[in-house]
This record gives structure tokens, C-alpha cells and sequence, in this order.
DNA sequence: GGGTAACCGAGACGGTACGTCTAGTCTTTAA
DNA sequence: TTAAAGACTAGACGTACCGTCTCGGTTACCC
């Protein structure tokens, strides 16, 4: 990811990283739908919330397509229609691709570096940060399930963070010779290895203190 | 994870995290038995060897245990008795679990550290690399499966690493304030998931570079 | 059906045997109606095309309304609309119920059995053959089917043949004794139960050898 | 068929007719059999017993595989492991292929040919009838469960009849001239016709006459 | 050297889930 | 209104593996 992420920072207008697969994205070919009949909407919701009421019993690698659909009333077709695989189904589930919420601007380097950290570790805190590495680690079986699970949930943060890092770098606030994408890769990475090892959810302690150490890596 | 380092670091008798389940392993019973059939070496290298022939193919997700013992020409039980499962199997097939080299003593602690990653970096290149990223990655579907990875592969590198830079902060080769277990979390954290996120194997350059980039870190 | 037939044959004003449930045949309906949108004489044409295309390459059993629809461009509900059954489609499509030529008059009792039978093997060979048995044996999933088959296939035939034997025994051309339902079902059975025991079409020797070794059989 | 069957008439060493795929019959194999787990008894009855069960509710047509593995309390693989198809299942299930009684011998041509019709007949009445006409015409949609149907029912009928008829020829009983391949198309087709026409079960007057009707045919 | 115990291969077992296919119905917009 | 398009629920298909079990047999040891 690293090199990708670095290619990226210096020239940030590629919004695409083309050394992983692209989940093929219904949505994006056309708005303009009229024939046929229209995707359920009742149907989505109960497929979404069939998902969401499983995961409170059981981990993610324990669902299956079978059960959710059986759950949520809906045939197993309809679930494969709109969704390209489980990573997919259960990443928007949880809302986890969640609105991309614009930085505060005119804030210092360092401070939106504390920004950004935080605003990832807020989401993978509580029972969400398990299913999200257990959708990492599932997506490694496939090159397409990690194109999917990249482009829907990593990508735009690793994005955020790389064009931190550059501006904090041309600003003189972070070290010049720091190189951008082993930073990223260190910064989210020790984030994700720590739930990988056995941690249920991120304790407060960890929270608190990860984004400081964090900015000591990269001044 | 990063806390049981922690604490580990501190008093490193601590062999075993006992945040972490573990693994039923066979082997150690060891009350040295005598009577009954004795275990066919000829078989356990049949199956080593099917599993080694098999991951120049395919990934290690797609090595079933099934497929394993036909290759192998050996029962399905007999996979089952030796090994708790696919994870501690292809651990030990691929011999990740490799001698625990000694330091060289009287060393630096900057280069100690270099040394420590270095020796980690090495087992992960090559093909090798994403088999274990693999192993990581279905590991995190079960509690006893994690364990097993982590007790027969991370554990010791996470103990040494954390012992060198604890011993650099005594030292004052390291920074008094930083954070061991999160150090290691980052450190590792971040080889791991630059694997994770879709490079088939760690190239040259980042082998080289990243070392000093996580020296970096903690001084 | 032999016992309908008969009573048939007996009361010649019988068209539709009562003993087969009746298929509902909607463009029975008829009463000229003039509001909505046309039916499509285009959508008619590809589907009944698209039938008569895959019939080449595959076994009647094999088309589902499905891949007609598919292939004919067309909704399914389009097919629903006008046909009750794959059965009622595929018998259109071959134009199995072919114009119900007048016999000759004025000929033998045993010429025109013979000319009733020979018109039966010609509508039954080549590929059609195969197909209008295929037909058949579909039709014995469910007793919808069934009638539908009978009713636009095979009903004709048996009246034609019966009131053919009938007048034959009148005329003193045929037995007196014999049974006109028995003799409908082994004439047209036997030709029947040869397509059905593997030979994919009726061959040239038995087309022209089977009607005199029927009429042995009436005699 | 009656091309073979008459082939076979001529040289009655010939026991299988070649114009029909083989299913394969896994019992023919070899006796000797020794390794591995021995196949279970209990789950044979239960499965064969199962689809007994169902045939009181409901056609044959409907019966799936996965039903009839659910109520037999058996894994679908069991059911594919032995069976080729649902034709050899269910015949093996209402015990069609029943033992091949011989015939008492010493008797005229016409008494052993109404014994052989009688004797068919028998087997169809009842429920039986039914189910191995659905056989029958579900067996059309492949080559395959053609041959495992004619195999494993309707052959020895085939060739029982053959034998008499050609015997009866022999002995100037029969009409010289007779196409025994016909005959036999014909006489069993009559019954066989009869019940796809309608019929739910052959009636008693039906199998009263039906044979000396055929009488009639041969002489 | 016979008994006993654990091993071995083969492969059948009850299960679960896969992803695809088809049936027949429902819900839109377009003609 | 009806046609056409296509999404919908439902559920069977045949396959792949799972982890367990049941055989006949083998290979050590221990007495």
C-alpha cells in the first residue's frame, strides 16, 4: 500500500490506486434508471438491518449470505444483485464508509494530524473496529474482496492522512526525509495490528495516548 | 496486544500474554510415551511437503485440509491428530517458526533494534510474506486459531523487540517517554499492514528503507 | 384415456374429454376486445423464434422461460401472458398443431386408418419428434399441463383414429370385438413408447413398416 | 427401442441393449471391497424409506434431493454418493426392479404371453403405476437417466416378451410375419400411453381386457 | 511372542454454505 | 390499458469442505 499511498501524495490528484483491484460499483454507472421495477428499498433496509442485529450475537466470518437473507426475508438473488461480496454488504452495514466529513481548515499540520488519528480510531472503537479487521483479514483471500474493502473503507483515509503528512512536510512542521507512505502504513497499521493481536475493542487508554506517539513518529 | 507486550517488557518472565487463548498444543505433553504406534515421520513429511508443492499454486486459503491429505496420501485423521489446524500446519510447513537466533550481544541498541527488524523483514520476504499475512489474516476468525498464531510465530518477535527498546530507554539510546507496547504495535503493525493492503511481496526497497524509518521512531 | 376415448368414439358431438382437467387457454377468450395496447405481433415473433433457435441446440427440457425471454428480448411476463406453459409455447413454436387436414373421403375403412397414421408419424419425424415427446413427458408433472398438451396435440388424432376404427367396425372392414380405446392407445402408444426408449428420431423403415403392422393389429 | 429389442430377440445371448447409455451401476463393480468406512445400512433404509414416505403426499416430480435428505436425516452427498439420479433413487425405492420371476414354463406360447402382460401390469397397478410413468418421462429430459431407467426396469420386461413372442413364432402360434420390435412397442406403449394420458391408476377393467387384446395382435 | 495400544489409509457420514438457476409474481415506466 | 423491463421471494441444484466416525491393518512396547 505504502508506494501506491506515496505515488499518491505526490500527486494528488490520482484518487485511484491502480495496484489493487477495482470492486466493480453498481451505482456509479448510471443515474438515470427508469424501466423495470426499482430496487426495494424495504428490501435493502432489512438486509442492512438483518446484518446489523446478527453481528450483536456473532462474529463476522460467522455470517453467512444463507442466513442473512433467511433473516432478513429476502432472497439470496436480491443480496447478491447489489452487493459484489460479504465485505461489501457488511462494510456498508455498519456504516462503516461513513460520510467523509470534511476537515476543519486553517488548523496547524500537527494538529490535523491528532485530527485525522482520532477521527479513525473513533471509528473503529466499540464492537465495530473488530468486524472492520475481521473484514481486512477476510478481504485477503481475493484480490477483488481487497479492492473492495480498500476502495469502500481505506482508501479515502489513507488519502487524508498521506496529504497531511505532505503538507506537514512542505509546511517544515514534520521532518523533511520522513517518507510519507511508510508513515501511513506505520500510523494505521499500528492501529490495525493492535486489534489483530487479541483485543476485543480499543481500550480508552490506547485511544488517548496512540495519536500523540503517533505525531512523535513523523516530527 | 500492545498492553501484554507492555507488561511483558517489564518483567519478561512472562512468557505466555494471557490476554490470549491458547492453543491446545499437542507436542507438549511430552511425557515421553511408549507404548502404541509411533508417530510416521513419513507422513508428517508427506503432508509438509504437500502443503509446500501446494503454495507454489495457490493461496493458503484455498489449501483445504482435504486437498492437503489426498496429495499427501494420507488420511484426513491424520492431519487432525498432529495439528490443532490449517493455521499451526502451514506455520510449520513453511518453518516460520524458524530457530530463534540469538542476538549478538554487545551491540547498540539502535543497532539492535535495526538487527530485530531486519531478521523480521527477512522471514516475510518473498512468498513467504503473504502466506503468513494469510495466516494472520484467518486467525482472526477464532480465538484458539489466534492464539496459535501468535504463540507459535508474533510472540517471539514482539518479546525481543520489546526488550530492546526497553532496554534502549534505560540506556538513553531511545526516548524516556515513549510508549514500548504501541512502539511495537507500530513497528510490526506497520510491515504487517503494508502486506495487507495488496503488495504481493515486500520489495527491496521498503526492506531497506523501513528499518531506519522505525529507528526513527523511537528515538 | 383409452375409456374417454371411447366413450368418445361412441358420441362423436364429445370434443374435449372430461377426464383431463382443462388448461385455460386465454385467447380462447376472444370477445374482440379494442382497449390498451396491442399485444405485440413483433414480441410474438422473437419468442416464438427464440424457441425454435435454442431447439437446435438443446433439449426441449432445457429451455426455461427464462433464457426464451432472455434470448427473445422480451419480459418474461410476456410469455406468462399469452401461454400457460412452457408446453402450450413449445407446441405453438414447432407448429405441432398443425391445420387439421381433412381426410380424403370416400376410401377404405383401412385406408384411411392408415392414412390417419402415416399423417401422425410424418408430424412426428425428425427433430419434432423428440421435441412433442419431450412435451409429453413434461406434461406429466401436473395435470395442467397435461390437459393443455392433450387438448392442442393429441386429442385430434385420438378422435380422427377412433371414429376411423368405429366405422370400420360398422363396416365390417375391422373386428367387431375390438376395442376402440385399446386400439387407439397401442397404435399411437406404440409409436409413442419407440420415441421415448431412445431413438432421437423415428427412423424411415419404421415409419414405413408400422402403419400395415397396425392395421394387423384392428383386422 | 423395438430395433433392439428385435436385434436382441434373434440373439437372445445379448442382455443389454447397445443403443442406450449405461448407467453406471456402482454395485458391479467388485465384491471384494475392504477399506474404508463400509456404507451404512441404516442410512440406505432411511433415505430409501423417505422417499416412500413422500410418495404418499405427493407426485415424484416433486420430490427434491434436498427434501428427501432433510427427512431421511442424511447429508445430500450420501443421496449423490449412491444414486445417479432421482430415477434410480425412486425405482430402487418403490422396488420396481423387483425380482425377475421366471416364468412357469411348459405352457402354450398365448398362456405365457398373457402371464408376461399380466404380469407388467400388475407392477403398474396402484400408485406404482404412476410413479414409474413419471420415471419414465422425467427420464427423457437425459440421455443418462434414460438408460438408468431402461436398465433397471424396463429392459428384462423387454426382453421377457421379445423371447415369448419370438418363441410363439417359432412354434406357430403367432402370425409369422410379426414384427416382434413392433409387438412389443406397441403392447407395452398401449399400457404405458394409457397411463400418461390421464389416468391416475389403471382400472380394473383396463388390466382385465388389455391382455387378451393383445392377444389378438400377435395371432 | 502374545497382548495391547496408538497409529495409519481410506473413505463414508451428517452438515453447512456456496453461487447459480428457474419459477412465477410484483412494480415500475413507456406506448 | 397493456406491454416491456427487470427486481422480487422462494427454494432446488450439485459441489466443496468441514470435522467425525468406522473400518481393516500395522508397528511398536511390555509383560
Amino acid at each position: 500500500m505504502s508506494s501506491a499511498a506515496n505515488a499518491r501524495a505526490s500527486a494528488l490528484a490520482d484518487v485511484i490506486r491502480d495496484d489493487l483491484p477495482k470492486a466493480k460499483v453498481k451505482k456509479d454507472e448510471k443515474p438515470a434508471r427508469k424501466v423495470g421495477r426499482p430496487r426495494s428499498e424495504k428490501s435493502r433496509k432489512a438486509i442492512v438491518n438483518a446484518v446489523n442485529r446478527m453481528l450483536l450475537h456473532k462474529q463476522a466470518s460467522d455470517l453467512s449470505i444463507e442466513a442473512i437473507a433467511k433473516k432478513a426475508g429476502v432472497g439470496k438473488t436480491t443480496i447478491y444483485r447489489w452487493w459484489p461480496d460479504k465485505i461489501a454488504l457488511i462494510l456498508e452495514a455498519i456504516n462503516a464508509n461513513g460520510a467523509n466529513v470534511p476537515q476543519p481548515v486553517h488548523k496547524s499540520a500537527g494538529e490535523r494530524l491528532l485530527w485525522q488519528i482520532e477521527r479513525f480510531l473513533r471509528l473503529l472503537r466499540g464492537r465495530n473496529g473488530k468486524v472492520i479487521i475481521e473484514m481486512m483479514a477476510q478481504a485477503q483471500a481475493s484480490p477483488d474482496a481487497l479492492g473492495s474493502f480498500y476502495e469502500s473503507f481505506m482508501l479515502v483515509h489513507e488519502e487524508n492522512l498521506a496529504e497531511i503528512i505532505e503538507n506537514g512536510k512542505g509546511a517544515g512542521a514534520f521532518r523533511k526525509d520522513l517518507d510519507t507512505a511508510m508513515a501511513v502504513d506505520m500510523i494505521y497499521g499500528g492501529i490495525v495490528y493492535h486489534l489483530m493481536s487479541g483485543s476485543d475493542e480499543l481500550d480508552e487508554d490506547f485511544i488517548t495516548r496512540y495519536p500523540n506517539e503517533a505525531l512523535r513518529l513523523v516530527r
